[in-house]
DNA sequence: CTTGACCTTCCAGTCGGGTGGAACCCGTAC
DNA sequence: GTACGGGTTCCACCCGACTGGAAGGTCAAG
C-alpha cells in the first residue's frame, strides 16, 4: 500500500509517518518504480505498535529501542528485559496516579455537577473557563 | 517561605515555579520588602495537584482551567463540569490503553528473560539497545 | 566589607513530536 | 493535452514545557 494508505489505516498523517522512518520507528518500505514508498500490512501493525507504546508514555526513541528488539526476533538481552522492567514500573506507577487523579477529578465533577445550578448565571461565581461560560 | 523552599518542597526547580505562575498556574504569591516571592502553604498543595493532574495527561493549560474551577469554590458550571466529564473519559481510556500495553509489554518482558540467554554473546543477535550491550 | 547563597527579570535555547509549505514528479480521467 | 489527487524531498516552523544564562539586587556569616 502507499503512504496516504497506511495513514488511513493508522489514523497518522502521511508526514507522521515519513517522519517516523526518519527517525528509524519504520523500516524504509519497498519503493515503487516511480518512487513511492510501498508498504506492506506489517507496518500497519508496527504503528499501531508505536501509538499503543506511545500511550505509555515511552519516548519515540524509546519505543525504537523496543522494536529493535522485537526485529531482533526477541532473543534475551538483559539490557533490554531490564529496560522493559523498568518501564513496566514505571506504567504501573502511571497507573496509581491515573487512578489517584481520576478519583479526585471525579469528586471534583460531582461538586461541580450538583452543587447549586443556579448559580451558574451569577457573573462572579461561573468564570471557571475563562469568559464565554455560555459558548 | 521563598521560592527555594517552595522548590524543594514540592520537587519542582525555582525555574519551573516562575514558569508557572507565568502562566497562571501558580496565582502571583506576596512580595517580600526586597522583591522577593513569599508562598504560603497553599501553595505547595497547589504545585502537588498540577504534578498529578499532569501526570493525567492534562496540559498544564487545561490544569489552569480546572484550577480556576477549585479557586471559585468548586460553584457549579454546566462547562467546567463538562470538561471534567470528558478528561474522565479520556483518563479511562488511558488506562485502558496503559494496562493493554503493559499487558504487552510483560510479555516482552518475560521472553526478553527468559530465552536463550547465551544468545547474548552473540554480536549479531543482541544489538538491541544499539552498539554497546555491555554498558 | 566581601563572599556566597539566594533571589530578581528577561530573553534565548532545547527537546520531543510533529506540521506547513514550496517545488516538483506520477498516473488516471476527461 | 491538462487537471487533480496522489506522491517526493527538504527546510523551516510550531507548540508545550521547560531550562540556561546574563546582569543585577539582598542578606546573613566571617
Amino acid at each position: 500500500m502507499r503512504i496516504g494508505e497506511l495513514a488511513d489505516r493508522t489514523g497518522i498523517s502521511t508526514k507522521t509517518a515519513r517522519y517516523y522512518e526518519s527517525i528509524g520507528l519504520l523500516p524504509e518500505p519497498l519503493r515503487t518504480p516511480s518512487g513511492y514508498r510501498d508498504y506492506d500490512d506489517s507496518a500497519v501493525d508496527r504503528v499501531r505498535f508505536v501509538r499503543d507504546a506511545q500511550a505509555t508514555g515511552l519516548t519515540l526513541s524509546e519505543i525504537a529501542s523496543v522494536l529493535e528488539l522485537k526485529d531482533a526476533g526477541s532473543t534475551s538481552c538483559r539490557h533490554t528485559s531490564e529496560l522493559l522492567d523498568r518501564h513496566l514500573a514505571d506504567i504501573d506507577e502511571q497507573i496509581e496516579r491515573l487512578m489517584a487523579a481520576r478519583a479526585e477529578l471525579a469528586t471534583m465533577a460531582h461538586r461541580a455537577a450538583t452543587l447549586d445550578p443556579a448559580a451558574c448565571t451569577d457573573p462572579n461565581r461561573c468564570q471557571v473557563i475563562g469568559a464565554s461560560e455560555d459558548e
